[in-house]
DNA sequence: ACAGGACTGACCGTCAGTCAGTAAATGCCT
DNA sequence: AGGCATTTACTGACTGACGGTCAGTCCTGT
């Protein structure tokens, strides 16, 4: 094969690039070194001189992923002139704007990383998305508390079981997006979005808000959701 | 090799025992098979008898301990004399004895869990260990809602997010059991510590109840294991 | 011209899984 | 009770694929 050079930040990306297609289309464990260098043309010693191993890869993209969060995020935190509710509301609204204008590619996204073959990938990248989140909301929630929004406790220890609470629905987006037939869709979809509503009144209490303070998804949103689904179904 | 012939229940069992140990002590996708037969003295073709894939041995091995943490649990549920809080409490009595009672037991079933390489291990036993507990602590939960000790709501969902709480401390665990010093270990211990009072805390105003009414942790018990650790890393 | 960074591809050891066959247990007929 | 047939439990050599290595080659900037 003719020998390509590239800038090794070019090449880094088109392999993570490549990893995260196949990563996410097959899962990780069943996609193979082999396969990444095949979609990214280019050498098995090329593979093994951007990244110690295989697993490293995974690890990049968890991390970039997890870079991309943080960035749409940073930006709703910096604004001094809002108390902690206000805040909080701003990065939730933010959120949720971003779940249902992004479907299409949250869809793509949920059932690659909900697929119970890619359990690794999944807590890769959450573990490093709430990592860089974490101190964020603790910001949040620690301006909140100072400025009597919230209830006080440790801002740090709260930003951690929040964020946590949201990762722990991975049964819930598991079941909807491995369910194999409408009807079992359907019924998925009505524990998901029960589990999301309680989810929403555990916050309100552990913050000391009034009962529906805290939305964590639009109303329709599984139907939406489910919109989407069923059309890749059909397609 | 001279054949012999066991009822197949015996030999599953031999076989899951001999997996259990060596997944615990060197992760699951560091043993192979071969080691597996090896322990269990019995061929590659009878492994795949009993089990059609590695990974089933991982399934099996999750069952078990999922069932023998139910069994432990179930008894507690069924006094029907006490009240929503009092049951509750008594499930969390009971989980906090265990853990000091066999915290060596504990300390090694952690360490084996909570490594890195071991994540899949750690996903299946605590999603099937859920599924077996959310049942038994919803019941608890409706039980407090309906006589007053709780305050109202989705019971299911509820005790789903509460255990599942639980179940995010994965992070703070990590660091516990994979401290690589003694000066990392007390850093982690004093995390681990305030996550499970800030945990504590969140609980009670799930529920309602007066800050302080439930207690994951005995208050010395990261010093306790750290003893068990300290212990460990010396010998 | 040459040093060192970027890249190649044949090769290796290991591992999960297969399979053709075999020994022991069990049922069944006489 | 003894022989025969069927089923169940098991053996171990083998395969293909995979992650990772390495000796060496090409390319680019200086």
């Amino acid at each position: 094969m003719p020998r390509v050079v590239k800038h090794p930040e070019v090449r880094r990306g088109e392999l993570i690039a490549a990893a995260r297609a196949l990563f996410f289309e097959k899962g990780y464990e069943a996609t193979s070194v082999d396969e990444i260098i095949g979609r990214a043309g280019i050498s098995k010693g090329a593979f093994y001189y951007y990244f110690p191993a295989k697993e490293a890869v995974l690890e990049a993209l968890a991390e970039q992923m997890a870079r991309e969060a943080a960035n749409e995020t940073q930006a709703l935190v910096a604004d001094q002139t809002l108390n902690g509710f206000e805040r909080l509301d701003l990065f939730l609204k933010h959120n949720r704007r971003l779940k249902v204008e992004r479907a299409p590619e949250a869809l793509a996204l949920f059932e690659a990383l909900f697929r119970p073959e890619n359990i690794a990938l999944y807590h890769h990248v959450f573990t490093r998305i709430s990592r860089v989140l974490i101190p964020l909301v603790a910001d949040i929630l620690q301006r909140g508390m100072d400025d009597g929004s919230f209830l006080p406790g440790d801002a740090d220890a709260m930003a951690e079981i929040l964020l946590g609470l949201t990762t722990t629905t991975h049964d819930s987006v598991a079941a909807l997006v491995g369910a194999p037939s409408e009807e079992a869709f359907q019924v998925a979809a009505a524990a998901f979005q029960r589990r999301w509503v309680a989810q929403g009144i555990v916050a309100d209490r552990i913050l000391g808000l009034p009962e529906g303070s805290i939305q964590f998804i639009e109303p329709g949103f599984a139907e939406a959701f489910f919109a989407g689904w069923r059309l890749k179904q059909a397609g």
